[in-house]
DNA sequence: TGTACATCAGTGAACGCGCGTTCACTGATGTAC
DNA sequence: TGTACATCAGTGAACGCGCGTTCACTGATGTAC
């Protein structure tokens, strides 16, 4: 029986060297990240890391679908214990998850929001799917206030038309968004990720454990700029 | 007469240095620069640079200054042929300056706000300055606005105390900065930076020519916030 | 004007390093009879 | 239960590579007398 689950260590060590992987990711950033370095801290050689990953990129390729499956993870569970209905609460709510998140997983964030490493190409087809799975709770926030009729989305009703071909591309990766929803969905998040992105990178004054007021700030205008009564 | 230029050929090789890396970093990216690679496409050999940069990191440096540099000049000469007090349109074009330089030097922008170089650390004390001074202009668009009674700053005034310190410490980089025009300026910038930055990294659908639109629907509302008659 | 000398930008060889990846191998584990 | 065999995760040596940086040097240029 259960032969299935015959060869626990084998999966133990793959876990372990994306485990590995990321604590080094977070010492000392991504772009140095090395098979060599990584198999020196687990106490085995290089080639062994051929066993469980085709090479250096496919590491690489796996760690991007983790960092995203984390990141729509705590985007998702944000919403867990928030009314379906209670739209401005859920706005916040996801919000707040998205600095929380990047400042918890600093290195997870910039590996999928900023930097590049040197000589890697993500593969669309594997990195796509994933990253768009994990920015879905955002549009289903939106598109839940759509549908009750309560989406302030008259700034974007005059331009959707000019969109259409691009959203339609797009929705291979994202799937099905109403185009008022999409707009209203990108702008949000480019307003959370603008703050976000600013602090993070050093170019935001230092708030230490103040910057929460500012953030809600932001997302209060939020909230009364595309939530109608 | 004349002594000081007359060895004109060695800035010459110095801004041939930097323009061959500025190329190599639009074609490989930041991270992959390499003294070496230079060297190669100017046809000299690597240690001839170590007579121009004291190392790898003085080059990066010089490149990161010479990028915010050129940022904030093209910021301010976006506000060149607008009337000082057409406040409207000087948010518009300060805005509309920052996409499209991105756009056009987008390895520079990257180079600033998102990718870091293994094993490269910023000197704060020589990039700290010129980045401040290339948020300025924004900085004095909305001072212009506060001093003329037309910021709309009031979800700010109930949080101004919190930041004093904060803004008081950053204040040595950026400059006077009165408070409430400090948290205005920051906010816009974070709309137009998230924008533009989801649009660079391929987190948005690809608008071709029509990524305007949709900039410029953000533009108004950050006027519309902010900007009381 | 002509010679001796100083300057110093650029050379070429060499250093030590860490990297990704390959390959034939070993040796423990687990299966078949 | 005991033996022969297959499997395959991990090893260790080796490959070729490009890197930043150092060092003693060369040879053109420009100055001093």
């Amino acid at each position: 029986m259960l032969k299935r689950n015959s060869k626990p260590q084998l999966s133990n060590l793959q876990d372990s060297i994306k485990a590995t992987a990321w604590k080094q990711i977070a010492e000392y950033g991504a772009p140095a990240l090395s098979l060599r370095a990584i198999a020196r801290e687990l106490n085995i050689t290089a080639p062994a890391i051929y066993n469980y990953f085709a090479d250096r990129d496919a590491l690489v390729t796996a760690l991007i679908i983790d960092a995203f499956t984390s990141f729509g993870d705590s985007q998702q569970a944000s919403l867990d214990t928030i009314a379906a209905d209670d739209h401005a609460n859920r706005v916040n709510a996801i919000g707040l998850a998205y600095r929380n998140w990047a400042h918890r997983y600093t290195q997870r964030y910039l590996l999928i929001f900023s930097v590049p490493i040197p000589g890697y190409v993500a593969p669309l087809d594997q990195v796509g799917p994933s990253s768009a799975r994990s920015i879905r709770p955002l549009f289903e926030v939106v598109e839940a206030i759509r549908v009750a009729g309560r989406l302030n989305d008259e700034a974007y009703r005059p331009i959707q038309p000019a969109y259409e071909a691009a959203f339609e591309q797009w929705r291979a990766y994202v799937g099905p968004v109403h185009p008022l929803t999409h707009f209203v969905a990108m702008t949000i998040w480019s307003r959370v990720h603008g703050f976000v992105s600013l602090e993070i990178h050093g170019h935001f004054p230092p708030f230490g454990d103040n910057g929460d007021a500012l953030y809600l700030t932001e997302l209060h205008s939020v909230q009364r700029q595309f939530l109608k009564s």
